[in-house]
DNA sequence: TTACATGCAAACGGTTTGCACCCGG
DNA sequence: CCGGGTGCAAACCGTTTGCATGTAA
């Protein structure tokens, strides 16, 4: 199980006529070491926070790869810059993100895929990814 | 009508200490000009086309401040740069983005509007703007 | 008259790329 | 061995900012 994404990943290159480096295989063990959100310079430190080591560069290139094959999707945030997290393993969820506080709380909700889909059919439209975000204030930041 | 926005940008600027000057009445009457998305170099380029002038910079500040007041709002895109779309006049609405030829679809929906608020409760959540985004392949890109 | 705004050009910061060297298969 | 990969540093590009000058109220 733990290594699942791994031959996904493995695969996925072979296919393409790529390699599996140990730059590559950082990332991919960094990406899948905790659910969350991350950008490529939480990566950056943190693959080197576990004494390996991996550049900018290879970071940004490799993420292109994994959104490629599917193990990781692009979360959209107001903020300029990029974020991601994994998706393998991982039912699709959407997000409540708080203004005060940036806490992220996830949602999963059936009805939601439901009329996601009635509403692609009505408009005949083949839906491939979606993105549902929602801010404001949480719970706690409210009672402040 | 037609000037209400104006009014209401005024009166915003007013209550803020700031002055309604002939850049950004250009920008206001260029936004509110047709309904759609824009991004700031559009509107540079429209606002030339049409024999007025605003630089780069003020097109930015003053977007800052149509956020600000609520008139625009910003619509997430994959892609890097920030997307605009003004909203006074208009009923809030989601989006489907065709991935081929880059259409996009309006969507309004009482269900989700409701389901929206159904999710927030459960969470205690206080929600201040949201997105909803699909993104695929529309009816006519489908067929080929 | 006097804040506040503007335009310009430089700075910023996240992301991408060219290139010489490296290494997995 | 060799084609793809890496790190580095420079290039990119959308956005922001400092500053001298312009202008709405």
């Amino acid at each position: 199980m733990k290594q699942m994404e791994e031959k996904i990943f493995r695969e996925f290159l072979e296919k393409k006529g790529c390699k599996l480096t140990k730059e590559r295989a950082a990332i991919l063990s960094e990406v899948f070491s905790k659910h969350g959100h991350f950008d490529p310079e939480d990566l950056f430190f943190k693959i080197r926070a576990k004494g390996m080591k991996a550049s900018r560069a290879s970071i940004y290139r490799t993420l292109q790869l994994l959104l490629e094959c599917g193990l990781v999707e692009q979360v959209e945030r107001v903020d300029k810059h990029a974020h991601y997290e994994h998706i393998f393993g991982h039912k699709h969820h959407d997000h409540l993100i708080c203004l005060k506080c940036g806490k992220v709380i996830q949602l999963f909700s059936e009805k939601l895929s439901k009329l996601q889909e009635q509403l692609c059919k009505k408009e005949n439209f083949r839906c491939v990814s979606h993105t549902f975000e929602m801010k404001g204030y949480c719970e706690k930041c409210r009672a402040r």
